[in-house]
DNA sequence: CCAAAAGTGTTTCACGTACACCCATGC
DNA sequence: GCATGGGTGTACGTGAAACACTTTTGG
């Protein structure tokens, strides 16, 4: 079946930056193309956008089909439309970054007999098209916006303790942080729900853990106080 | 001529909110609508993006063809492309706003015989489209961003008094600053050429001029400090 | 008992905020 | 001389940043 227009269209299509979270650092999700453009080299995970979906719907079904990811933080970074990105045709992509828990989450091959694999996103093979600097944006992005917004918590498991969350925010934030200056002041936003469960099976002393209290920053927020470390 | 596609393609358009400021407040550049749907209503200047131009040529062109702007600071919104926002087709916007020195411009008839207008903003009509909805989040945008960028200074003329500039972060703050506190504070980030020029014509003191100081300012940014008001 | 990470307070300094009066100019 | 906006300094409080030792647990 083919579809006609008077003028041009440009194919439209949506990538996803994944990013998950391990003990070796940050990971980013990527695909091993199996075709012409690029065969062999690794990419972000994307495709065509449907006319009867949302580009938002549109990612999060790439997602699943490429990856088995379901239930993940999904926002929209930016649309690239350069001239050349593509070497077969105009291609205008809209771009998405998506956070997951790497403990909940095992990548399942591809559907179409690529392989999916996670990758240290600064030991990450050079990738196919314009997709390095498309990561490098959503990096940015993350780095931005997790001092702002409760963002981290979407790459924990949803039991954590204090010292998790400083590494989380020292690997996303590439700095060091002061451990007792963290913990005062994650503390004092009031959004974490102190637990009566410590961690298992460590060779030293167990830490408590917490949970991020959804409710209690809806309440912060209505409050006008404001999420920031 | 025609196009011929195996899939079927949505149709990609750019639409920019066009922020300018005067004594009034706030204003946004509005097209009237020549045609159907919505003819008769105000909407957003904006068109279809061509095959040879990239996403910011595409706005950049609109702007000029239906306004006669050119030399405006010009940065990517978001991407729209909810189903049915278009009557017509499904359509895929890629939004941007746009900041102009209203001073400095002159507002032409559209090319295609339609009306373009200034509106403040909180006192437009109900616009066409979902371009309502683009419009408050590029109004938060900037609202937002204007406290970390030096975005303000493309709204004023190129000399420009303190109160002026302060009166520019009352308006898009949408609250007001204290005196000693804002000049303390802009004064004291260095970005600021202080001029030997003082306003004209005005029926009290009148005031000194300042120029903003890119070089200062990408200084400020290269030595790691940052603006913020 | 040793290794490893958890947990805990105080001091200092910078910066944001609140606040009121005199000055210069044009009419 | 009066109306209008321009221009200036200080005091207070909050919050960020620096900093080191004790506790708990498993091996």
């Amino acid at each position: 079946m083919s579809h006609t227009y008077d003028h041009p269209r440009a194919a439209l299509t949506v990538d996803c930056v994944v990013f998950g979270l391990d003990d070796d650092g940050l990971k980013v999700l990527l695909i091993e193309r199996g075709q012409e453009p690029f065969a062999g080299r690794w990419a972000l995970p994307g495709g065509f956008v449907r006319l009867d979906e949302t580009l938002d719907q549109a990612a999060l079904r790439e997602l699943r089909e490429e990856t088995g990811l379901s239930r993940v933080f999904l926002e929209q970074l930016y649309t690239v439309g350069d001239l050349g990105r593509d070497p077969r045709e105009r291609v205008v992509t809209v771009t998405y970054y998506a956070l997951v828990r790497l403990s909940d989450h095992q990548v399942q091959a591809a559907t179409d007999a690529s392989n999916a694999a996670w990758y240290p996103v600064d030991k990450r093979p050079r990738l196919a098209f314009d997709h390095d600097a498309i990561l490098e944006r959503a990096r940015a992005r993350l780095q931005g916006k997790v001092r702002w917004q409760p963002l981290g918590f979407e790459l924990l498991a949803p039991k954590f303790s204090l010292s998790q969350l400083q590494r989380l925010y020292e690997t996303i934030l590439e700095r060091p942080l002061d451990k007792r200056n963290f913990r005062k002041k994650v503390l004092g936003l009031a959004i974490l729900e102190q637990l009566d469960e410590f961690e298992q099976d460590v060779a030293h002393r167990a830490a408590r853990l917490y949970r991020f209290d959804q409710k209690a920053y809806q309440r912060m927020l209505r409050d006008g106080f404001h999420f920031e470390i």
